[in-house]
DNA sequence: ATGATGTCCTGGGCGC
DNA sequence: TGCGCCCAGGACATCA
């Protein structure tokens, strides 16, 4: 579910707790879609002191030197809650209460997210951290980057925005957006992409996520920010979910990538 | 290496 | 109202 601009607001929502004390954690799902290492739920007396993002990755970054890293996979989400408002619900994995009696939530009902933890410098080292490319809200990201990376591949380019490795952030919903935002076709292979059209991808990408994060993210099913409100860019998306109807007189097509929904207007995007 | 497919899960929506 | 089926914002493994 949550792309870049999901992400982004929830950790904005979590400010509150930057500076707080984690007086325990209660981990109600043993694995997610990874074990969760058991000695988290011995965590405590210990700040937060910043709540970073990586990609789709949210980082906490502890007063142990130690660090929770946090992926929301597909359906989940984090929830900040006053203490003696908070009813627990179906799919509530793990409660992290602080010292001002707030309490943060992780709810995933697909459970393809997880929960890491361990001393900071190791987490930093985690394969799944150390294997990301540029984010893509960097300010390193620029056209030429992207060229160097996709220039030998006949991937397509959507696939390619999909690549963590390469960008990270993109995500599915995004991924159409911002390929219309460019009028570049999703079928291009990479190598086919000139700089020109790699710096027109890498400015749609960012415009597209900015002006997402300024709408709180999108919300179809599951996205809610922390406090439980929902984001509003679904209603700003051009193509994704709009198979059928009409941009500029033109028809927009809804096809099958790699098993993944692509959705853009043969038209206005041009296999050149 | 590549690309197509399967897998981890639950839940919502739709057609019947 | 119920059932079965298909689909879903991620990421990875596996197979030919």
């Amino acid at each position: 579910m949550p792309e870049l601009p999901e992400v982004e607001t929830t950790i904005r929502g979590l400010k509150p707790i930057i500076g707080s004390i984690i007086i325990n954690i209660k981990i109600n799902t043993p694995k997610l879609r990874f074990i969760i290492p058991k000695k988290m739920s011995l965590l405590t007396k210990v700040e937060i002191l910043e709540i970073k993002r990586r990609g789709k990755f949210i980082i906490f970054l502890l007063s142990n030197n130690h660090a929770i890293i946090l992926h929301l996979g597909m359906s989940g989400r984090l929830r900040l809650f006053e203490a003696n408002k908070f009813e627990q619900k179906k799919h509530d994995h793990f409660i992290l209460r602080t010292n001002q009696d707030h309490l943060l939530v992780f709810n995933d009902a697909r459970r393809f997210g997880f929960v890491d933890y361990g001393k900071t410098t190791n987490m930093f080292e985690k394969k799944y951290i150390l294997r990301l490319g540029l984010d893509a809200l960097g300010i390193n990201l620029n056209g030429k980057y992207l060229l160097s990376r996709i220039s030998n591949t006949a991937v397509p380019i959507k696939q390619i925005l999909l690549d963590q490795k390469i960008i990270a952030g993109i995500g599915n919903i995004y991924a159409s957006e911002i390929l219309f935002n460019a009028q570049i076709s999703p079928l291009v292979g990479g190598r086919e992409l000139s700089l020109n059209e790699c710096k027109k991808i890498i400015i749609s990408t960012k415009i597209i996520l900015k002006k997402a994060i300024k709408h709180g993210g999108s919300t179809l099913r599951d996205y809610v920010s922390v406090d439980g409100t929902v984001g509003n860019f679904q209603s700003n998306f051009q193509v994704y979910g709009q198979e059928g109807k009409k941009i500029f007189g033109k028809t927009i097509k809804k096809i099958v990538q790699y098993g993944r929904s692509t959705y853009y207007c043969p038209d206005l995007q041009k296999i050149k």
